[in-house]
DNA sequence: ATATATCGCTAACACACGTTAGTGCAAATT
DNA sequence: AATTTGCACTAACGTGTGTTAGCGATATAT
């Protein structure tokens, strides 16, 4: 009948997200239950109740707030006063860092996202898709500039976003190389890719 | 109480694999019920049974066939003579064409492999760990070569294989570029980032 | 035409799941 | 010190799951 511990500024609802998402990363959401959940916090199934709605609310709870993070810093980005090239290498730069130190969140919310039920569903896909249409409208800026190879956007797109999620690879492999070297190379072979 | 329409060369298990793979697809491993794929196979849930073993099964038997192919094409590219750049841009080509092609099996051996069983969960494993060496020593080769730039070549290959399964969006996006003119597209950028 | 193997059906199983109800202790508030 | 609130517990629910057993019909082989 011990309490879950919390630290300073968090509650204990803080605590059964988080743990929730690395449960939902190494299992995935569906093969993750409550009982597993439950166990990883140090407390009956049926108590997490008495802090959650439901197992999807978790769900929510993970994929909005990275969400809503990367749109935040999409948003100031977009307004500075740079070539459209740079603009990418921030934002590639902000991904590669969000999937360094945030990694379980920022894995759940970009596998596990189906798995929401409506409405928060086509929310979430609204927002996913408007994100990188956004990102398009600044790679073809960088085209018309010159400052990018001819190529079509939505593809380079996709292209960076997933190459980004590649790091799950890198989080789990035994000799890394340093979260630095890390993103030097991505930004080497990704902005190298694209830049004319 | 219709039976299982097969084409020639086609047997039933066949049909309820390739079924499988559009669920799994769809819905995920966990998530897809034998009798959503009943259903879709248009048959009653026991009666796939006469045909297979067990879901997993049908997990073994997508993962496996597109581990293989991937391992039977990179054997027959590593030993010709042509530099090691130009070896890396044919398994791209073919990665990318495999997953244009044989989208749903692509994918789900991609990333439902997680929810096999060992042994087979090892094993799968084991050949994605060597596939992997196996290209980052190409890229090496090429670095050594002055062909590529020096980068770490495990994160070169992340990258690659990652941003090839950003397909998945290419596939059901509805303005599609055509297939040609996205393998183009994805060489420009790819090969681009990695030539010195 | 007869015999045999193939295959889809109904019924049911054991089990794991998310979740609710209700109880009582411990912490927080007054 | 008294009262209220927070929270973990046990027990249990209904539902959906993968899978098996056994029956009967149909296609295949003799």
């Amino acid at each position: 009948m011990a309490r879950i511990k919390t630290e300073k500024n968090t509650t204990r609802k803080d605590v059964i997200v988080s743990k929730a998402a690395i449960l939902f990363r190494e299992k995935g959401f569906k093969a993750a239950s409550m009982r597993d959940l439950a166990e990883s916090v140090g407390v009956e199934a049926a108590s997490l109740y008495n802090h959650i709605k439901s197992k999807t609310e978790l769900l929510h709870e993970l994929c909005f707030s990275v969400a809503n993070r990367f749109l935040q810093k999409l948003d100031e980005i977009e307004s500075e006063p740079i070539p459209a090239i740079q603009k990418i290498e921030k934002i590639l730069r902000f991904h590669i860092v969000e999937m360094v130190n945030n990694y379980e969140e920022v894995y759940v919310s970009d596998r596990e996202w189906k798995h929401l039920n409506d409405p928060y569903l086509s929310n979430f896909q609204n927002q996913r898709r408007i994100y990188r249409k956004r990102l398009a409208a600044i790679i073809e800026t960088g085209i018309k500039n010159k400052e990018i190879k001819p190529i079509d956007a939505p593809t380079a797109v996709l292209i960076l976003l997933h190459a980004i999620s590649g790091i799950e690879s890198w989080h789990r492999s035994k000799q890394k190389i340093t979260a630095a070297a890390l993103e030097e190379n991505m930004v080497t072979i990704l902005v190298g890719g694209l830049t004319v």
